[in-house]
DNA sequence: CGGTAATCTAGAACAAGTTACAGAGTTGAT
DNA sequence: ATCAACTCTGTAACTTGTTCTAGATTACCG
């Protein structure tokens, strides 16, 4: 048997991903100290500043274990992200977006979302770098960051019964979304720039929005 | 003076690039063979298996020099990218696409370069994680990157002079189309789904296809 | 309590990107 | 032909992500 006491969590992570193994309170904890850690190392330097080595020290814990708990450095990223974005979801979800149209709710609710990426630039450009250069061993998680950001913008929309039409429509918000953040990060456009390419796309929320939910 | 006699050549790097200090025939060549070096490792095995010696061990140049002619691996790949592109854009001028609206067009032309990537995935894979990679000091290749997908979308779409607005659009589709790619690549999407997804956003070009050239 | 299996720690070792450097090779000018 | 300035080569060193290993800890079970 393994070792300290398995204790069911009820976190988001759990419920999300059901076959994890449940951990262990301190393991919990562990889990905890080097997302800190993680996100606070990416708030001063970005994804470079993210150095292993430096996140097992800050977060008291041996090379080998931040490995076993986080098998890369990107999928430490885009744990991170993931924790991040719950937070935001949550964040959101008490201040909705007063737009008319669900194009104007989805495209303030980003913006928002941008406002406090704005915030901690050098930990915005981690988690996106992250993600984008996430090969195939980190689908799963991405997919979860993914599925998370469609709950987002789904919010916004006030859809329960998405058509195909509308999904595709939110997911090519989220690869302009994405891609738009990117060239912020990068300084190839300027915040202005990102706000046109968010509310140009969430024009294409308007295109579907005849047939819709129930 | 620097040796090798300097040649002005008339390539389309050098068009865009004047400020580049004019190469001799002698280094065009080398940074011929390690493009062409790039391009073949990348085919094999992505992004992992340019590797920066082997790389310079194929286009019989040392480390050094390698470094010199591309200061890092992302701007090889980078510069890779750049040369397929230009290929890649010669190719379709010879066939410009038939569909009746814009939308169609450029959809159309989208999915032929997929089509063409989807050939080589691993060589695309290597390329779009390198120009989504890219940070801050690799800003000027990425963006003749950009421009050169845009000259290629704004060819499609048959325009001399476009609105702001449709500039904005082509934005929102290059974000798309890069963002849809990294999906593919990673295994999250499927061939159909990126068809739908730039079938999607195509629809903007419509909304912006009043107001429009001479 | 004692045993055992899993986990954690500390540190070495390895891999690949990047840098540094000494010496040889080119080039154009005089 | 010689020189100065630049470039190229070959190689070692350094950095950081990743893996490996041996020994200490922890948790559970009887």
């Amino acid at each position: 048997m393994p070792a300290e006491a398995k204790v069911e969590a009820s976190t988001a992570r759990s419920a999300a991903q059901p076959d994890t193994p449940a951990l262990t309170e301190r393991q919990e904890a562990r889990r905890r100290r080097i997302l800190h850690a993680s996100a606070q190392l990416a708030s001063r330097g970005g994804f470079d500043a993210v150095q292993m080595r430096e996140v097992a020290e800050s977060s008291q814990v041996a090379l080998g274990t931040l490995y076993r708990y986080f098998p890369s450095k990107v999928h430490l990223l885009v744990a991170t992200m993931q924790s991040q974005l719950e937070h935001m979801h949550g964040t959101l979800r008490k201040k909705p977006p007063q737009g008319e149209t669900a194009a104007e709710r989805v495209a303030e609710t980003l913006m928002r979302a941008f406002r406090a990426l704005q915030r901690e630039p050098h930990l915005a450009d981690a988690m996106v770098r992250a993600l984008t250069f996430a090969d195939r061993s980190v689908s799963p998680e991405v997919d979860q960051v993914s599925r998370q950001t469609t709950a987002i913008i789904l919010d916004a929309m006030g859809l329960e019964n998405p058509t195909p039409d509308q999904l595709s429509a939110v997911r090519v918000i989220e690869h302009t979304w994405h891609s738009a953040l990117i060239t912020w990060l990068s300084g190839r456009a300027s915040i202005a720039q990102v706000k046109i390419d968010i509310e140009t796309v969430c024009r294409l929320i308007d295109l579907t929005d005849s047939a819709s939910s129930d």
